[in-house]
DNA sequence: CATTATTGTCTCATTTTGTAACAATAATAA
DNA sequence: TTATTATTGTTACAAAATGAGACAATAATG
């Protein structure tokens, strides 16, 4: 964390996206012995592309790799401008404030969003924090500085990119049901979908490719599998 | 322009349109004694927040008030790290490359597209820059560095938003017929329209106020003319 | 073999959109 | 004054998309 590595003033944020359930959730950080929660985020090295780093930087923290990765908003307002919640973090951690001065001060911030598949995500805390860990989007604790105007500027892009982006193949396993892929978008869009419009319309679009049946135990007649189409 | 003012590696680039017979119209900048042309541009002072600073440079360039800006994407590439296009600037500018030194070192852009009235705007070239002026999008001359990457995200985002925001509103006289605000439309999306569906959809959106005619001297029926509805 | 819950598909009504037709009208020319 | 011309606002009808429900198919259970 050598100052003279990163970009002064330049940070990522990320809102991680996974589903499970019928809910969508966030991965969110807490900081140790300071009950104070974030997103997951970082810093911009001096020879590295920003898309690179932030790529870079979730993997290490998801263990996925390709993950379907959105820049969706730059957040410059002086007013998320706290230099004594980083100090608070850095006090509880025992760092050296001296050192690690630089980042105490205004940091502008890109923001990311990313997609992915919560079964395969085993996410892990970094050396400041406790834990990495899933909160559905409508309980989420407190969050430090701007962050939660950062969320919901997220889903709301997301939202609006719905129908033009392929986002269910992304929070979804390889095969999924038609009915899973329908919670997937009642989630987002925070309402329920009629069944039948739903199907039909995502048929429609034809993006979908089927599979065999899967045989779920239950006493009803099994639902298909289906994969998104390679582009 | 103190290097002690602004904070480091970030700039932001706009990409200021226009309308203007039937064309979308982009300022360029055109450098002195270079031949380098560019988007405006500009960088944050350290106590001013993001928006406030772009607000801020564009009226300056513009001499307009309230200009409708809408942030969509910040470009991080290394490969547009490019010092030697800055370094040519300045010299051409018989500018002190000392002091000036920190201009060249690796800029991080956050990227606005404003709308502005065309006839509205008398454009001001700043201390660099021998002139800023409009060119059409489809004639533009060659921009320095990735700028004509980000105007085609530029016009790509304001197409995505054409039918949620209300576009033609800025870029059009506050009195407007239905023919220009078609014309506008057509110009974003690159196709043409047909005119009873355009009209009906308009007209059925609810946003418009209709008000008096307007006799153009030609020998037909006078269109009307509208304004938005303030919202 | 009847029952149950859920699925895939079909049907029909409703709404939206594509397309063309038509009447209204502002200037000009006869 | 009256036809002519170009363009406009509106209506009419066909085609397509969507809403809402009906219905048969089917995987397990009792």
């Amino acid at each position: 964390m050598q100052k003279s590595d990163y970009l002064p003033h330049i940070a990522y944020d990320s809102v991680i996206l996974g589903f499970s359930g019928k809910d969508l959730k966030i991965l969110i950080m807490e900081y140790h012995n300071t009950g104070l929660f974030a997103l997951p985020g970082g810093f911009v090295k001096k020879n590295e592309t920003l898309d690179d780093e932030v790529r870079r930087g979730l993997e290490e923290r998801t263990g996925i790799k390709n993950i379907y990765l959105e820049q969706f908003h730059t957040f410059g307002d002086l007013a998320r401008y706290q230099p004594e919640v980083m100090e608070a973090i850095l006090k509880a951690n025992n760092k050296d404030t001296k050192t690690l001065q630089w980042l105490l001060d205004r940091f502008i911030s890109v923001a990311y969003y990313a997609l992915i598949n919560y079964d395969d995500v085993v996410p892990r805390p970094d050396a400041l924090s406790d834990s990495c860990q899933w909160y559905p989007v409508k309980k989420l604790p407190k969050l430090i500085l701007d962050h939660k105007i950062i969320v919901e500027k997220a889903i709301q892009t997301l939202r609006d990119n719905l129908d033009r982006k392929s986002v269910g193949g992304n929070l979804l396993p390889e095969k999924f049901t038609m009915k899973e892929l329908q919670h997937v978008h009642e989630a987002i869009l925070g309402t329920k979908l009629r069944r039948t419009s739903f199907q039909r319309k995502i048929l429609a679009a034809d993006v979908l490719k089927r599979y065999e049946k899967r045989f779920s135990g239950k006493a009803h007649k099994a639902p298909y599998l289906y994969s998104f189409k390679k582009s």
